[in-house]
DNA sequence: TATATTGCTTACCGCTTGGTAGGGTGATAG
DNA sequence: CTATCACCCTACCAAGCGGTAAGCAATATA
């Protein structure tokens, strides 16, 4: 196996899934990404479903590897929360793709809700609460009121990842690189604000 | 007369492509919700897209209508950004419906971007932008860093209103619960750190 | 009373969908 | 040398899709 077929089919419904949603993308188009048939992506997978399950635990584990990553930082917990926030909203073609793909599986999820991939996203949730908790000033903090916090920046930072062609289409695209540009500014003092208190 | 065929179709079409997506739900589906054909539906709209056109276009109008009932409010500006935001961050039924769909459209625009439905957006954060301005202390600021922070504060509220059945399943109704009762104290904090600086 | 028009129906069409069945090839293992 | 297995193919299928065509009953118009 010279060529990884599986890791290879893993990204283009990656891609594909993020850019028109399950429904959008027939696996027949993700197979054709590698000019095999969909037959063979059967083959590796079994169903369109298991496929979009094997796309979303891998995000769930690159996720997780990240945040331990950072949570192994130099800094004290305001600042390790911080930049780690900050390179959430670092918009890097990967990041906003599986943003996306994310947000449409939070919108979709009225129906898949009991999928088990719900789990992925309570460890990742339930860790950045702890990061908040770690910050004395925040100690006290009851549990809906450290989510609802995090749930906010999290909200600030992924609606805007996912709005460029919208952006764009609207305003322009040299208005939307000012706006890329002033983005993060904003952001810093809003989390600073959130997190000083 | 009963007219009101048009306007039950669009309530249901909207409800459910809110749901299930443009490609998650079928013609046939939406008509089927009143017991008609879906050739009854093409008859009223013509076709698919120009049906969820209409959708987009009602909710568009209503926006805008809310938005200028907003500004005419009695107070100063900087209050009536706050409370037209923390209305928009209350969740009705109907405007959690139309959040989800508007936030599949920002997913879906990258195929759909330039279907001239762009500018009900556009027209929606262009106020939004000139209300933040109307603020004395604000005034200095440039077109992208307003949108900026608009942008942000948008973005910290529809995400979690998108968010309830996944919240749910992972948390549990009465974490949940506790979660929705606490955001809206979090939410105003954020604001008033955003637009006093 | 004759004529459109509105609002819907059944019948049908070409196309795409996810998935099954079964076969073939090349590498690996006994 | 033979059997297994991973990998991929062609062929096929039932179901569902958006959309067209034609017609029918009721209402409005002249």
């Amino acid at each position: 196996m010279q060529r990884d077929t599986r890791a290879e089919l893993l990204d283009a419904a990656e891609a594909l899934f993020a850019a028109h949603g399950f429904d959008g993308v027939s696996i027949a188009a993700i197979a054709g990404e590698l000019t095999i048939t969909k037959q063979a992506l059967l083959h590796h997978f079994g169903s369109k479903e298991k496929l979009y399950g094997a796309v979303l635990a891998r995000i769930s584990a690159d996720y997780r590897t990240a945040q331990k990553a950072a949570i192994n930082l130099d800094g004290d917990a305001a600042t390790q929360l911080k930049s780690y926030l900050m390179s959430l909203a670092k918009q890097t073609p990967q990041g906003v793709q599986r943003t996306s793909l994310i947000m449409r599986e939070l919108l979709d999820n009225n129906e898949r809700a009991e999928a088990a991939e719900n789990w992925y996203l309570r460890d990742f949730l339930t860790e950045l609460i702890a990061m908040l908790r770690a910050i004395p000033a925040k100690r006290h903090m009851r549990e809906a009121e450290a989510l609802a916090v995090i749930y906010q920046l999290l909200g600030a930072i992924n609606y805007f990842a996912v709005s460029r062609p919208t952006l764009t289409g609207i305003f322009g695209s040299e208005a939307y690189q000012a706006l890329d540009a002033a983005f993060p500014k904003q952001l810093e003092t809003l989390i600073d604000a959130m997190l000083a208190v």
